[in-house]
DNA sequence: TTTATTTTTTAACATTTGTAAAATGTTGCC
DNA sequence: GGCAACATTTTACAAATGTTAAAAAATAAA
């Protein structure tokens, strides 16, 4: 079991006695493509690892969706504001293909973090990671042009643009879908 | 010294003892408007929190700066790079108004962190506000107009409207002074 | 106060991106 | 295959924002 955990990436920096705390409360998931596992407007009661898949959050707008995060094998998914706030969340995350998950409840969560110093200090580095990326992406924003963007994530998330829609991709870029078409179309 | 301590906004939440811990390694700082106390490519060794003043983070682009963050009374302050993974940051963080700033060395810090899990978990909390008021952030650039995000920043952090210049404003809000202006035209 | 410096506003024009709708392409299913 | 549903591209036009430059206003310095 702890073995399984430690091939996923999330988990690599853990050390078997963490690693056998935090097994002592998962649960193995299998989704199909399609399914929505955080409900915007919900608290939600799971942490999730993603162990096989991809997954996207977006936010629902009026005559639109907004995705502002893509999730692959190793990373881990939760309600940022359950999570963090104990509050509804405000983003919704799909499955965008069949999908095996872990999950631990974050009441299991919190109690691990009031005990262990090692799961704490791993929950610590999980939200700076996110903490510095999306940041990065606000800045990348000003600085560079939409094509410079979707260069960079052609780079830097070759599997995602293989397997997930243009659509998604293109909020997620912050342009509309017709843009991102004028772009593709421009450096080809 | 510790009564001083809970006095500051980011402080409050701590025990006596932990507070203890922190004071053992703090230093006050006073420096003046217009100080950069964080710089760009530089590995910054100190984690500080804003007693008094207003402090903004800024990249440097080719003709341009971009404003990202904005602190205030009680905020925390650091070189998220140099905090988070040890490396040089992308970041310059300038005082706008004469300032006082507690500052712990990060290697201090990390030290806490390894020892003591209330410390942990306040600064895995740290990390967590600023990310999810970044990711609204990020979020609110694809809903809502530049006029909207203008209006809600003066709901929303009034003293900043008060004592920071337009020019930062705007490229916080992630649009160039021009449009800015337009805006303030408009709603008058 | 007067001058110098910086900040903010205004103007004219260029560019980018958005909107809406149609055309084309793709996928899955009966 | 052929239909239905969905995804992507293309087009024409509209709206928003950027660029550049200059004037006006505000602030700081002498």
């Amino acid at each position: 079991m702890i073995e399984q955990l430690r091939n996923i990436a999330v988990f690599t920096s853990l050390s078997d006695d963490s690693l056998h705390e935090i097994s002592k409360h998962i649960e193995y998931v299998k989704y199909k493509k399609g399914t929505i596992i955080i409900h915007a407007d919900k608290i939600e009661p799971y942490f999730y690892v993603l162990e096989k898949g991809i997954a996207r959050a977006y936010c629902d707008g009026e005559n639109q969706q907004i995705t502002f995060w893509f999730g692959q094998s190793g990373n881990v998914l939760f309600s940022f504001n359950s999570y963090i706030n104990n509050r509804p969340g405000y983003e919704n995350v799909e499955l965008l293909e069949n999908s095996t998950l872990i999950r631990i409840r974050l009441n299991d969560l919190f109690l691990l973090y009031k005990d262990n110093l090692e799961i704490t200090n791993w929950g610590r580095k999980i939200a700076e990671q996110e903490l510095i990326a999306t940041e990065r992406r606000l800045i990348d924003r000003a600085f560079k042009g939409a094509a410079e963007r979707y260069q960079e994530f052609i780079d830097q998330s070759p599997e995602l643009i293989k397997r997930v829609a243009l659509k998604h991709i293109a909020s997620y870029l912050g342009v509309t879908q017709v843009t991102l078409s004028r772009i593709r179309a421009t450096c080809k």
